[in-house]
Parts: C-alpha cells; structure tokens; sequence
RNA sequence: GCCGGCUUAGCUCAGCUGGUAGAGCACCUGAUUUGUAAUCAGGGGGUCGGGGGUUCGAGUCCCUCAGCCGGCACCA
C-alpha cells in the first residue's frame, strides 16, 4: 500500500501501482475528468504514470494556469508527429510551450511554408482523434542515442549526448512517434481538444548559437477551447491596430525611407509630441539636480580606442574620413566617453560630488538589419542620457533617487508597472569583489525600495558592473528595454578621470550610466502603442480642431482658433464646407482629443461645444469661450507642471 | 547578418493557369449651408520597388540588388 498526502493534509491509501488518475477518480469523477497532471513531492507528473512510493499530491487541473503550459507542450508533440507523418526526412529538434503558445524546430531541406499549415494542421486533428495514449517510458542512456542516430535523428542524438550523466533519459511515446522528452503530459491525445493554431514559420539557430545550422521553427498557439483560441486571435488582430509604425503613418507623426535606412524622418505632428516630451524630461532633469550639456558627434578614432568602444564594437560605428586628412572619425555610438572629457575639464573636488551630467545625446549605431523595428529599433537616435560621478558611498543614495525618479516620469506618460531587470557580476569583469558587493546590493537595495517587481538575471551585468534595467511591453507583448542604470568602475580609470578627496588625494569617481526614456525614439513608439494614438491631452499633437457648422460661424470659429492658439493651445480650424457629422468622424478617426464645435448659436452666445475624444461619460461640455480656454489651457499641462 | 515571406495610385488592397492595369478611401472641381462618427455628381492620378533575362508578348515566370514584414542572432 501506498500513502498519500492531499494539499488539503488528508490522506489517502491506495494500492501498490496507482496513479495519480486512480487518486483523482476516487475523489470524484469531476476532478477525474478535470485533471491535467499531477505534483508529486513537488515533481511533474503524470496522470498514468505509478506512483513510486508515500508522497504528497496534488493533482493540477484544466483551471490551473499549468494546464495550458502542458497543453502546448503536448501540442507541440502532436505537430511534430504531423510533420514528420507529411515530411518524411524531417528531423525534429525541440518543441517548448511558451507565451501564448508552442514552437516546434525542424531540420529540412525544403522550407516549409504557410501554405502547409492546413495540411498538417488536419493531420494534427486526425492525432488528437485517434486518442492515442502518451506513453512514458525510461531509457537507458547509450540505447536512446544509438536509437535516435539509427532513425536519422542527429539532433536528438546530439541532446542526449550533452545530458548531465545523472540525468534520467524519458522517452514519450503517442502511437508509433516518440520524442526524447522529460515531460508531464496529458494521458492521450484526445485530451488536448483542437483549440490550436499554427500561426508562423520562422528561422531559428539550432541552440540558439548563430554558428550553427538553422533550423525551421513552426509557431502555434493553444488554448483550451475554441472560445479562447478565439479571444486570442482577436487580440492579435486589436494589438496590430496599435502597431506604432502603422499609427505613424496614420497620424502623420513620421516616415522612414530606404535612403535613410533605420533613422526617423520627423513629421511636424511627431516632432511635436517629441519636443513636448523632449521638453518635459529636461524639466525633469532640472528640477532633480542635472546639469545639461552638449558634446561633439564625430570623435577621432583614436579616442575610441582609448576609451575601449573601438575594440569591442567598431563593426557597429560609422566612420567618416576627409581625403586629404588621415584621420579617421567615428559617430559618437554612446555619450559617455564624452562626458568624462567635460569631468576632465578643470579640477574636480569631493564637494563637486555627485555631479550630474545629462545630455539628449544623439547616437548612431550600425544595429544588424534584421534587427531594425520601426522607432524601436532604429540607427540614430537620441537618449535621454546622463552620469552621475560619485563616490562608491554615494551609490546607494543616488540609484534610489533615481528609480523614484523613474517612475515618477514613467505614472506621468501612463505606465504603471515598468518591470526591472537586475543582472549582476558576469565571470570576466573588472573591479574588485568588495566594490562590486557594495553596487550590486545598492541596486538592489533601490529597486526594492522602488516597490516594483524585479527579475534578477545573474551574471548578466557588464564586464565594468552590474545594471537595473527597465522593461515595458508594445502592443503585441514584445518587451522593450527603456529606462536602464549601471555601475561604471571601468571608465573614469581608462579615461583618467579623478577628484581630490576630502583627504587632498587624487581619487576616481564611479560612474552611474543611466537613462529613463532609454531613446526618444523608442519611448515614443511604446508611448502611440500603450495608448493606441489616443495621446492624453498634454502630449496630443493637434490637441483641438475648431469646427464649423455653417459657413455663417467662420469669423467666430477663427476667433475661437486665434484665441485659443494665443493661449498655447496646439490648435486648427476646419472651415471646409462639410457636415458636422463628417468634420467630427474625421477628428474622431485622426484622433484628436477635443473638437470645438461652433456653429450660429455658439457664434451668437460666443461660447463654443467641447467635444471629447474616447468612450466615457464625459462627451460634451458647453461652455464660454475664455472659460473654456482656461479649462483647457490647465488641462493642458504636463503633469509636472500641473503638480507645481 | 541568417531563414522565410512581401513590394501594384497618397493610403488599404484586388488582379485566375503570361495577352499589355482595377476598387474603396484620400485628392481636385461643381452642387449642397448642413447641429455631433462618412451629402451627391464629375475628374485627375500608376515606367506594377530597381536592374537583367525567358517569351511574339511579363504586374504575372526566372536571376539579381534594395527595402519592408515575421522570427532567429545581435543590442555598449
């Protein structure tokens, strides 16, 4: 007899060869029915797998959220046994659940194409009505890779080769395919349902490792059912909608051409919402102690050997050389360097610490064309960068400040719950131990302090020390990294910078790189996408259009439009000879937050009918006209000024 | 950079197995003076991404280059 121990603390006996599905069915049919797999001792399990002895049990169901991760997963299985059924000669790599879904990597010749999806996306619902049993079985080691070479299959062979020694070798089988696979899944395949999708093919690096070959991944998604397969699908379609590069077009705010491949031709519209959060950051930057300042974009080669950047990235700079001079110039890829040459400038005391230094830095890189996303992704751009030069004592107090700094900025354009990275001492570094002790814990330190969740990503820091970064996620769930701070002990030694200590000794200073937009440019994509074009007031491009009924209000609404521009307001008047149910769709569809309807009564009582972007309550207010300027001219400020 | 796909009017897209370009919106003109998400009529507009090839004939097929899109890799 074996003892069980429910999470609830009762026990159960059961017969020497039960299964997690026995316990679930002597509980009751419901959860038999409901059960996905069980927890046993805290291991992943499955249902029709024996129990080994006493333990403690849970059994996970549909309504767990690790149901769908086993879902995909065993998907994933049913789409490679699909392929390999229509594609003979395919070799199967790895199939993992993730976000939303499964992948599955092949190795073929031939490409696959979407055009093959329904074929094998019916060969799959054949599988899952054929019901097949998953079965598990346990190999030994030499006997798995020598069956896996004997069936063509280098690349499983190749994974189980590179298993720890200790490590127990499962095989699954569903009718006649297997897979080398650690497991759980469900009982059989039937149980899987046929809520699922192939949704792409894509290139993918075997291991990861661009070195080696590349292999054919095939994306799905799965779900639960037919209804949230739905759901899912619907979101992608809603997200695409917010795609900022689609919402620039439609805006007007900005375009790219092949000329300039990967930098931002500005449009008057975007170029205002950039110097309006261009503007609002330098205030920012102000109002917490930064000085601002101004440094050179072309920089002697020989300068960036010094400061180590050529070594490392000269694939990634532009240079630029004159004919008859041979000297040769790279872009400025990072401010930094630049910095410390003003740090340089004079003498620095102790008492001039911290000092903090920012600048809207214009960089250029030469980002792999692959890698190229719209304003997220770009080769020029402009970061709102500054460092700070501290004492080692003064780091703790300054990352504080600066993540209270950061989500304040990050509330004022709408974010919520940026998600923090932590990565601390990667293997090759520099510094001392004790240096990096004391960094790594005011990192953590601030980020606790800052109440926001973060990862902590080990040895994931740079070579000179360790990082916080900012994280937020576009429209389709693509996570971008903005906001970043990082401990710098390298730079102020290889560029020679110092300060004369309260002891009259030359000392070096610690450099915090840090940033909150992270680029303009990407902060602006992920702006237009967290909002979906539909800027709050103060960031609104064109925030008002004054729109005539009839052609009898013109002189009025060009008063009301003189008036309000006198004010601030980023306003323009529509004349045009239209219906007001066509001057308001436009607006509405171009996003503009207010519509100033005027026609003769509004003329005659010089008042004007605000009417307000978006679905609440809030549609339309009818007010005086310098009543409602002033109205709208507080509306209008940025939340910084507006708490001042 | 790598794998795959795409590139037709200002925008979104249609053009079957090759026979010499089409829609909606936008734009222009005219009529209409209208009260909160599309008034009607007429008109103009494309060397079908660039280059080369096959063919009597190429937007359609082939090669090549570029850009974009989806992933991967990269991201100081």
């Amino acid at each position: 007899m074996i003892n069980l121990t429910l999470p609830d603390g009762s026990k159960r006996e059961l017969a020497d060869g039960a299964t997690p599905f026995d316990l679930a069915s002597g509980i009751s049919k419901s959860l038999a029915k409901a059960a996905v797999i069980a927890k046993v001792d805290g291991e992943d399990w499955d249902l029709m797998r024996p129990f080994e002895g006493d333990a403690e049990v849970a059994i996970i169901t549909r309504k767990d959220e690790e149901a769908l991760e086993v879902i995909r997963h065993d998907t994933a299985h049913i789409l490679a046994q699909a392929v390999q059924d229509l594609f003979p000669g395919t070799q199967v790599t790895i199939g993992p659940a993730i976000e939303d879904g499964f992948y599955y990597d092949f190795a073929r010749n031939e490409p696959f194409s979407t055009e093959d999806f329904e074929a094998i996306e019916k060969r799959m619902a054949e599988i899952v009505d054929a019901d097949l049993p998953f079965q598990r079985e346990v190999w030994d080691r030499n006997e798995a890779i020598a069956k896996f070479k004997a069936m063509g299959e280098q690349y499983k062979a190749e994974l189980i080769e590179d298993l720890p020694e200790d490590e127990t070798i499962t095989i699954y089988r569903q009718g006649e395919w297997m897979d080398l696979c650690r497991g759980p899944h469900l009982p059989s395949t039937g149980k899987i349902g046929k809520a699922f999708k192939l949704m792409k093919v894509a290139g993918a690096y075997w291991r990861g490792d661009h070195r080696n070959a590349q292999l054919q991944r095939i994306y799905g998604t799965a779900w639960l059912d037919e209804k949230q397969l739905k759901a899912h699908l619907h979101r992608i379609e809603e997200a695409e909608k917010r795609d900022h590069r689609r919402l620039g077009k439609q805006m007007e705010l900005f375009h790219f051409q092949e000329e300039a491949q990967g930098q931002v031709f500005w449009h008057p519209a975007g170029w205002t919402l950039y110097r309006t959060v261009e503007n609002y950051m330098r205030r920012r930057l102000e109002d917490n102690g930064y000085v601002e300042i101004k440094t050179p974009q072309l920089m002697d080669r020989k300068f960036w050997e010094a400061s180590g950047h050529w070594d490392k990235y000269r694939e990634n700079m532009f240079i630029s050389s004159i004919d008859e001079e041979e000297k040769v110039l790279a872009v400025k890829p990072m401010n930094c360097p630049c910095h410390v040459q003003v740090f340089n400038q004079g003498q620095k005391s102790y008492r001039d610490l911290p000092l903090r230094m920012a600048e809207f830095g214009s960089c250029h890189r030469y980002e792999p064309s692959g890698s190229l996303h719209g304003l997220m992704r770009v080769r020029g751009f402009v970061q709102d960068d500054a460092h700070i030069f501290c004492t080692v004592d003064q780091i703790t107090e300054e990352v504080t400040a600066f993540c209270e700094l950061l989500k304040s900025v990050y509330e004022d354009f709408g974010f919520e719950e940026p998600r923090i990275k932590f990565s601390d001492r990667p293997e090759q570094r520099v510094g001392s131990d004790e240096v990096w002790d004391k960094a790594e814990a005011a990192l953590v330190a601030a980020a606790e302090a800052s109440g926001l969740d973060y990862e902590h990503n080990p040895g994931d820091g740079a070579f000179y020390g360790p990082k916080l970064d900012f994280v937020v996620r576009d429209a389709i769930g693509r996570e971008w990294q903005t906001g970043t701070i990082q401990c710098d002990f390298n730079l102020p030694e290889r560029l020679d910078a110092v300060y004369v200590g309260e002891d009259a000794d030359k000392h070096r200073p610690v450099m915090l790189h840090r940033a909150i937009l992270g680029s303009l440019e990407r902060f602006l994509g992920v702006l237009i996408e967290n909002y979906a074009g539909k800027l709050p007031f103060w960031l609104a491009p064109r925030q008002i259009v004054v729109a005539t009924i009839t052609s009898d209000a013109d002189d009025y609404a060009q008063e009301v439009k003189d008036k309000m521009a006198a004010a601030g307001l980023r306003v323009d008047v529509d004349l045009r000879n239209e219906k007001i149910n066509y001057k308001v769709r436009e607006h509405s569809v171009g996003k503009i937050p207010v519509i100033a309807v005027v026609g003769r009564k509004e003329a005659e009582e010089g008042a004007v009918a605000l009417r307000f972007l978006g679905d609440g309550n809030r549609t339309q207010e009818v007010l005086p006209l310098d009543q409602a300027i002033d109205q709208l001219k507080a509306e209008s400020l940025a939340p910084d000024l507006k708490r001042a």
